[in-house]
DNA sequence: AATAATTTGAAAAACGTTTCGCTGGGATCT
DNA sequence: AGATCCCAGCGAAACGTTTTTCAAATTATT
């Protein structure tokens, strides 16, 4: 393979010079830029990405913490990121932080690929938290202080808000997305309305708690933690958490279910019991994910704009990349994603087959 | 950020040793070798992994070439590649191959990006085909060529047999699946079927009707091509492929759809169009995803282990980076994996549920 | 016309490792 | 005891770039 010298020998200049008419670096007069430009032609050289890198000190690579890449939602995230990443030239480096058989990572394991990955000097990082923010946040801050990286690393949380710890965040609102949910099954006729969570120890779940809770209490209704049921965002999670509310919860009319992958298990279950949806019991999910207008009913559902969520992120990264300044130094940068209330059957059963149109 | 030389003045020892010590590469006394440990835990020592890896010539990062991040095949065989190349150490870089409106990408695209990991020094390479085999293979022989690194980069082919070319190959005889796909629908008394192609520029997708014919010649039946329909594995091309069936075949009874995404979409299809499914027509789809048995009816499908196949390429690739031999000194490595039809009610009404206990 | 200022390109240092070749002292052999 | 061999550990070269420094040549200034 040929090497920027051979170029150099090529052209009859120097390594330099090489160099600076590459990267634009320096003047160079037009009669060597050509000589140059053409050597590099006929030997078809590319400049070696990683020698490049260890001078640099940065790489094109960005990496990405991702929560579960078998989801059907995070890859619609991950999408996003690639179509305006690699736009830009940059590849990305994933780290999937689902453990083998439990369903998440151990933060230590997590915190070792972060470290690795600023290590190996990634221009930024995209990750979502799964953990409670305080400690991954101080981790993440300890290991870039390790690496006398603290202020400069690009970081954005996508799914959560850690504006609060000075990283870039795009977000949508989990709180006011379950109060759509929970007022949208009020309006609909509900009076006994359960809840089932996603991971409890993750903000979004508990903010999903939260809206639930805070709409009932709006409405007049004290919020009873006995029909909160805890799952884990997989679709048996849901199966097992609908059995337990329907036993639990004589007279239950209407269910919140912190994610749509749930939901399916929960309509498995209610389907199981007799339970006619929505006539008996409405059901309302969130997420808006493929399988949500396919399944029977299709399924009423809080819309997350998922792929817009990885546009976004790589847009905010590629903003502090260009600008060298972190977020230290210039503000934190928010961006709310909005949330939409979608009604289809399960909650509202003149609702409209729309499962053609939906763009995830 | 402490580097190898500052661990070496701490310990009082010279650079060489340090690095001895830590890649093991020589022997060295015990004494000096638990005083450079110690140091290196005091400093928080880990070596920069590009610059140990502009050395090398490898860099622990494997590159994967994906498809379809974003479809429900896919993101189980990546989560396979994750379990093992993590486990030994190794991190992935992916670049999907999808491109941002049009359902697949050019191949330029992926061939830069393909040129660009060879650049980095990836380990290896794990891709999924999706152009005709032979000029993919040719290209990236070329661009092997081109970086000198002809013999030596391991290659491992996911989902479609390489091996002819001389490439590691993990694949699931599409012919075979497609056989006993449509002699279940023969099996269970369809008479006039149809099918539901997939890029048909594709290998797999050949091989799927080629099954499909062969099974029907075998039976006594004459192929008719207007009842075979091209689609591009998504489910609104299934939707309109079946739509399109049903104008041009009367008596259509059966259908096999090269997979269960576009399945989705017919079964849509049907259901507006006033048909039972089993009962006035059978459907079987092909590859056993999330949703397969969660729609209704569930679909009977032909089973793919598609984790495994994950699982199994990696596995292939380690062996070949570990003992260094390219597939032209060694013979080349395929590993074929066993489909299983699964019954269910879209073509059998009695069939179980059996979603619960699906692992996909 | 002589000197200063500027422009252009080459040479060399640096990035953080691994690895090659060498040295000097202890062990082994005759 | 003297010569030989061996080996632990060291210094320096090398990997392929970018970047800094420096020298030569050209242009501008007085």
């Amino acid at each position: 393979m040929s090497g920027i010298k051979d170029v150099a020998k090529r052209a009859g200049v120097s390594i330099s010079t090489v160099s600076n008419v590459l990267n634009q670096s320096k003047y160079v007069s037009e009669e060597l830029a050509q000589r140059v430009l053409i050597a590099v032609q006929e030997m078809g050289y590319h400049a070696d990405p990683v020698a490049k890198s260890m001078k640099t000190k940065h790489s094109r690579n960005i990496g990405v913490i991702t929560t579960d890449i078998c989801g059907l939602f995070y890859p619609y995230v991950v999408k996003g990121l690639f179509e305006v990443f690699n736009k830009n030239g940059y590849n990305i480096i994933i780290l999937d932080a689902n453990g083998v058989n439990d369903s998440f990572g151990s933060i230590e394991r997590v915190m070792d690929g972060f470290a690795h990955l600023v290590r190996s000097h990634v221009d930024g990082i995209v990750f979502s938290s799964i953990f409670p923010e305080s400690i991954e946040a101080i981790q993440m801050r300890k290991i870039l202080k390790l690496t006398d990286n603290q202020k400069k690393m690009p970081l954005v949380s996508v799914e959560t808000d850690f504006s609060s710890y000075g990283i870039d965040s795009v977000f949508s609102d989990s709180v006011e997305g379950a109060q759509k949910a929970t007022q949208h099954l009020l309006d609909m006729g509900a009076k006994r309305i359960g809840h089932i969570t996603g991971p409890i120890h993750t903000r979004v779940a508990q903010d999903r708690v939260k809206g639930y809770r805070q709409t009932l209490i709006d409405r007049g209704i004290t919020p009873d933690d006995s029909m909160i049921a805890n799952g884990d965002y997989t679709h048996r999670s849901g199966y097992i958490a609908m059995q337990e509310l329907l036993a639990q919860c004589p007279g239950l009319d209407g269910v919140f279910i912190a994610n749509d992958q749930m939901s399916v298990g929960a309509l498995r279950a209610l389907k199981e019991a007799h339970f006619r949806v929505p006539e008996d019991i409405k059901v309302i999910g969130y997420d808006d994910v493929f399988i949500s207008s396919v399944v029977d009913p299709p399924l009423s559902t809080i819309h997350i704009r998922k792929r817009h969520m990885g546009i976004s992120a790589a847009t905010l990264m590629l903003k502090r990349i260009q600008n060298g300044k972190s977020a230290a130094e210039e503000p934190v940068q928010l961006v709310k994603l909005e949330s939409r209330l979608v009604v289809r059957k399960s909650t509202f059963p003149e609702a409209p087959a729309d499962w053609i149109l939906v763009d995830w």
